[in-house]
DNA sequence: AGCACGCCGACT
DNA sequence: GTCGGCGTGCTC
């Protein structure tokens, strides 16, 4: 990790304004002689150290540095470094001269060191008060912020945003418990599945830091395998850290920590436990009373000492990237901090992302997998059934599933449940022409249509109503829509077997668990509640909507849902089985069939690094209005290895997806232009919009431009 | 983003 | 002379 911007933040790197700012400074130690830590109003001052450093709490880029305070004596014992501090902030408060003013806010900081005397030239003015005693923010912490911010080229007080939660004074008040003595190293078990699974917890108790990226054979153990990491950790006399990309995941990982350690040793850090019990939990991990936090997201910035392992769960859901600025990404995040804090890194997930299989193959991290043989044991059964195949079967299209569905489902509830997973309701696919397959197309713009409901079509780009579509190709007025489709094919499929309950899960209701009688569940992605004793079979139908996204994800995303609903069905070895509709030569399917996701993420690797895209190349997007998109590209002085891509029109959102801040206002056109550069030049790249933008904003800012390191999504 | 300071025209 | 327009630049 570089310590680069380390004093007076990581601000202006250019050299001229720079240098602009020391001539005034010169030229106002001439009119202003002599304005040593002088006393802000001849209030009494610190005896020692009387200079606090800090951070204030704006997230603008061109005030991410530090600003020194005056120590008033009766702050003295409480201006610790770590706490939080109020402070006069603005114009106002530097016209001191007549000592009446006191002009500019007060906002928030935090206090992040006392020093003897302040390299700022003018009068300082004093710290307007301690928040509260509590040293929330630690060295550690404040170094792996820095980190983040210069990683995504964002703000330190943005970072901090995201890391120190709000204070909450009742839970401040209470004493936090006292801290539990290590608890035995726990055994292996289930860890014996994988040849390295024992070696990696061994490393882990007697204190090393291996790092190992692992692939979690489907079935419900890798809870329990995750609290025996912690577990082993814990042992060495260290602090661990999971993140889980949901409160459901996280909540099944608590219940495998109590049961291995008991209650007491571990936090459990979601949003859904409320503003003061969260604070509450997260200040027993802050000091030191609980070593272990297992938590979504934001505990991926948990302050937890002595960090000896951090691991990440499905690092390929897409809750894992942050959604305020600057937009880290857990698993970035906790790369970070195993470099900073030399501590274990697991990355585990059924699936592989293209950024795992690269951790492997850079030598970073160590594959953890199972044997082929043990894979395929543990695996269900998976077979296809091709879009050609059921537009060519009469006999399927009149049934709207071909037999070979109907045959899996059908023996599948002799035994069990059995999962359907449908696409989400408004995760529109492109409409097509129901004979020819042509895209169905707007005929105003010949933007993409979408069906809000059945009975409504609509232009994606300009809005216009449809009323009278016809193919251009072929003439014929009848679509497809997939999404319906399979919301129908679900509905069908319970009146054909009246005798089974239907049980639906999705974004508004979603289930945890179902018993292991025979049942229909119709699930969403992601949404797929487990089942006793795992699925006799399951029915995946989101493969049309999902592989036909232009999105450079697409392929990677669709095997990572059908493995993540595969995984919840019986192994092949007591017959569980997986009916697939997707053409059946396309290469996540057949990483599906296979169950060979590292083989898929590997590929894909190659692929990306003969292209020049990420992970391989570091990508950035700058966001706006076409001219200030221009402006800020000549502006920059990007590194000489940079290659700028577009602009291009910014594609359109989602629809159904919620707007997001920072999302162009409605019916503006924005444009987008993507800059890469080659591995190793990542850094610089960051830094060169940092300090573009903050020039940008210290000008006035005018037009917005939105700067996003590693977007989520490029076409 | 705010907010003060400063260098221009109309006024008692 | 002086009040106040808003353009420019700083915030410890």
């Amino acid at each position: 990790m570089s310590s680069e911007n380390e004093r007076q933040g990581g601000g202006a790197e250019g050299a001229g304004p720079e240098q602009l700012a020391l001539i005034r400074e010169t030229v106002r130690k001439a009119k202003v002689p002599k304005a040593k830590p002088r006393t802000w109003r001849g209030a009494a001052l610190a005896k020692e150290l009387p200079v606090a450093r800090v951070v204030v709490n704006k997230g603008v880029l061109h005030l991410d540095q530090y600003f020194d305070y005056a120590v008033p004596e009766e702050l003295d014992a409480d201006a610790q470094p770590g706490v939080r501090v109020r402070v006069r902030f603005g114009a106002g408060a530097r016209n001191v001269r007549d000592g009446r003013r006191e002009g500019g806010g007060l906002i928030d900081g935090f206090l992040v060191e006392r020093r003897a005397e302040s390299d700022y030239s003018g009068p300082l003015a004093a710290l307007a008060g301690v928040v509260s005693p509590e040293r929330v923010l630690s060295a550690d912490m404040l170094a792996l912020a820095r980190a983040v911010a210069d990683r995504y080229a964002g703000s330190l007080a943005d970072v901090l945003q995201l890391a120190v939660p709000p204070r909450n004074a009742r839970a401040e008040a209470k004493p936090s418990p006292e801290p539990c003595p290590p608890p035995p190293e726990p055994a292996a078990a289930t860890w014996e599945r994988y040849p390295q699974g024992p070696a990696f917890l061994r490393a882990l108790a007697d204190g090393g830091a291996p790092r190992a990226v692992w692939t979690a054979l489907p079935g419900p153990h890798w809870t329990q395998e995750i609290a025996r990491a912690v577990g082993a950790t814990l042992a060495s006399g260290r602090g661990a850290l999971v993140v889980v990309p949901d409160g459901r995941s996280a909540g099944r990982v608590d219940a495998a920590l109590t049961e291995l350690l008991g209650e007491g040793r571990h936090a459990l850090l979601t949003a859904e436990s409320g503003p003061e019990r969260r604070y509450r939990q997260w200040l027993a991990v802050r000091r030191g009373a609980v070593r272990a936090v297992v938590g979504t997201r934001a505990a991926m910035f948990a302050p937890v000492e002595r960090l000896g392992l951090v691991v990440v769960w499905e690092d390929g859901d897409s809750s894992h990237s942050d959604d305020n600025a600057p937009f880290p990404h857990v698993r970035e995040v906790l790369e970070l901090r195993a470099a900073h804090d030399k501590c274990g890194f697991l990355l585990g997930s059924t699936s592989c992302t293209v950024e795992a299989a690269q951790l492997v193959q850079s030598g970073w991290a160590a594959p953890l997998v199972a044997d082929r043989a043990v894979v395929r044991a543990a695996a269900p059964l998976v077979r296809t059934v091709g879009d050609g195949e059921l537009a060519r079967d009469e006999a399927a299209r009149a049934a709207r599933l071909p037999s070979l569905a109907w045959q899996a489902v059908r023996d599948g509830l002799k035994t069990g449940p059995v999962l359907v997973q449908v696409p989400r309701r408004g995760y529109a696919p492109r409409l097509a022409c129901a004979r020819c397959r042509t895209p169905a197309r707007c005929g105003q713009c010949a933007g993409p249509l979408e069906a809000p409901d059945e009975r409504e079509l609509r232009c994606t780009w300009c809005g216009t109503a449809e009323t009278d579509w016809h193919c251009a190709e072929c003439g014929t007025n009848r679509l497809r829509a997939q999404i319906v489709g399979a919301r129908r094919t679900a509905e069908e499929l319970g009146r054909a077997f009246p005798a089974v309950p239907v049980r639906t899960s999705g974004r508004d209701h979603v289930l945890d668990s179902v018993p292991g009688r025979p049942s229909l569940v119709v699930s969403t992605p992601g949404a797929e509640p487990v089942a006793e004793g795992g699925y006799a079979a399951a029915l995946l139908l989101d493969g049309w909507a999902m592989l036909s996204r232009p999105d450079l994800r697409a392929g990677e995303e669709a095997l990572r849902r059908w493995i993540s609903a595969a995984s919840l069905v019986r192994g092949q070895s007591e017959g569980g089985t997986v009916v697939v509709v997707a053409e059946p030569t396309l290469r996540p399917v057949q990483a599906l069939v296979r169950w060979d996701p590292v083989g898929h993420a590997v590929r894909e690797l190659a692929e990306r690094a003969e292209l020049g895209f990420p992970p391989v190349s570091r990508m950035a997007e700058a966001v706006g209005r076409p001219e200030a998109v221009e402006a800020f590209l000549m502006a920059a002085q990007l590194p000489p290895d940079a290659q700028v891509l577009g602009p291009v029109p910014l594609p359109v959102a989602d629809p159904g997806r919620p707007r997001r801040p920072g999302d162009p206002p409605v019916g503006e056109r924005w444009e987008r232009a993507l800059v890469r550069v080659p591995p190793g030049s990542g850094a610089a790249l960051a830094a060169a919009l940092k300090a573009a933008q903050a020039a940008r904003l210290a000008r006035g800012g005018g037009d917005p431009v939105r700067i996003r390191i590693d977007p989520p999504d490029i076409g």
